[in-house]
DNA sequence: CGATAGTTTGACACAGCTCAATAGGCGTGG
DNA sequence: CCACGCCTATTGAGCTGTGTCAAACTATCG
């Protein structure tokens, strides 16, 4: 099944072919610079949005499965979604998450090794594997653009390495809060002393990012409230009224 | 100081100018076809070598410093080097073990984030930051081929994030000796059912890289050890008789 | 308003940690 | 070649943080 590589949906029809402007599918990509497509020039981004289209996940939605072939990349436009990996007896570990506008597939493998899972309701902009590798034979921006980030990706995992493998329970909770504060609203003032947002991870999500149980994980958010540093309403709106406080509790 | 950029020790010196030959020092990456040299024609090896020189590094020592600037990169041509990360209060994580011939160094980023130390003596091919840079800028397949580099240390990464955060101690350390096993000796028939080798690593680096003790460490080794699953001699050298039956003590 | 999935809380067990003592490897110097 | 000292590794005994199992609670949605 070709499950995002169709035209459905696909924005840039609409567009005459001798518009020179940024595709409308882009706009909001552009909009917060980040992602690969920056690195194309407006005619680059009109030839891949052609083959590209925008599309909703709900959450729970598989968009890449473990051992799967791959025939799709995508990039976060909006939503978390959640990068898995699971062991032969079905011990369960997230190795990364993914926010806008993060790219997700792994390049020049046929077979992923692992599970990208939206965690929230998603929408991504995803284009054919064979497009983007034409557009990288052809942009070197564009495949500056994709070692860029997955150096960031790798700097990120091996900073969670710290986390997994020498914090404590409590820490690791805390570091995960952090994070999630850190990366969910693209938009939000980065030097805001408060924050507020929804958990887009159950606390089976928590559980697996941290390699803590559910309960250890119940155990520790309930100390952090009782302990003031974060307030939650409905078990998954959290406000964090001061984000050094939070801090502290991470371990450095 | 300028630890690795000066040309003591230059092979390429000795070369002809107008000899197109590959340099003497790029002989023994070349001869495993790995490294991101290999994307180089003679002529940019040449350029190359031209400012890059070979050092031995003692076990110890460090290549790279957290925190410090990077003014060099470089490749492994021997030995093994461990990236390490530190938390404030001294708490240290192995976050990456590389081999021949494996890069070292963060592209693009004037601070390291990382602390790259010799494990064992080492020795590796260094060249100036700018040198590489404007190599990468002159030459697509260079750039290819950090990113190809760049994403085998993210997937190798992940598949640890699964080892720290799911395994119990006993599958973490069998993990490790068949990771050592599997990539110390280059020139090793990867067929072979048997393998043996120097331990590259101390037991508080082993701690350090599995997230444990030194004393849950030795006891884990002790009972591979009375299970024949491997055997020691000198605290250092290990015999793995069957490749197999450490891979069902990994936990797959 | 009942069903279902997710979350919290409690009591207990155990894997891995801490602290302490012993043993082994290896270089140095007599 | 042995004796000594240093450093690393092993082993033991007891403790504790996190896991396990079980039950109660809460949100959400038909």
């Amino acid at each position: 099944m070709n499950k995002y590589g169709n035209n459905s949906g696909n924005a840039a029809e609409r567009l005459d072919i001798h518009n020179s402007e940024v595709p409308e599918v882009c706009a909001a990509c552009e909009a917060r610079h980040g992602g690969i497509c920056g690195a194309l020039d407006p005619q680059q981004l009109l030839a891949l949005s052609k083959s590209s289209s925008r599309h909703r996940v709900s959450s729970g939605a598989e968009l890449v499965g473990d051992a799967e072939a791959v025939d799709h990349y995508s990039n976060v436009l909006s939503g978390v979604v959640k990068l898995t990996k699971t062991l032969s007896d079905g011990r369960q570990q997230i190795v990364g998450l993914q926010f806008a506008p993060d790219f997700v597939g792994r390049p020049f493998k046929d077979e992923s090794t692992l599970n990208a899972e939206a965690a929230t309701d998603v929408s991504v902009c995803s284009f054919p594997k064979a497009a983007l590798e034409r557009m990288i034979k052809e942009s070197a921006g564009l495949e500056h653009r994709l070692l860029q980030q997955t150096l960031k990706e790798l700097d990120e995992a091996r900073d969670w390495m710290v986390t997994l493998g020498r914090k404590s329970a409590a820490e690791k909770v805390a570091s995960l809060l952090l994070l999630i504060a850190r990366n969910i609203n693209p938009y939000a003032d980065p030097e805001s002393e408060t924050v507020e947002f929804d958990l887009p991870l159950t606390r089976a999500d928590i559980a697996d990012y941290l390699g803590l149980t559910i309960e250890t994980v119940s155990r520790q958010i309930t100390k952090l409230r009782a302990d003031g540093v974060i307030d939650i309403r409905n078990n998954r709106h959290i406000t964090v009224p001061d984000i050094a406080r939070l801090e502290v509790r991470t371990g450095a």
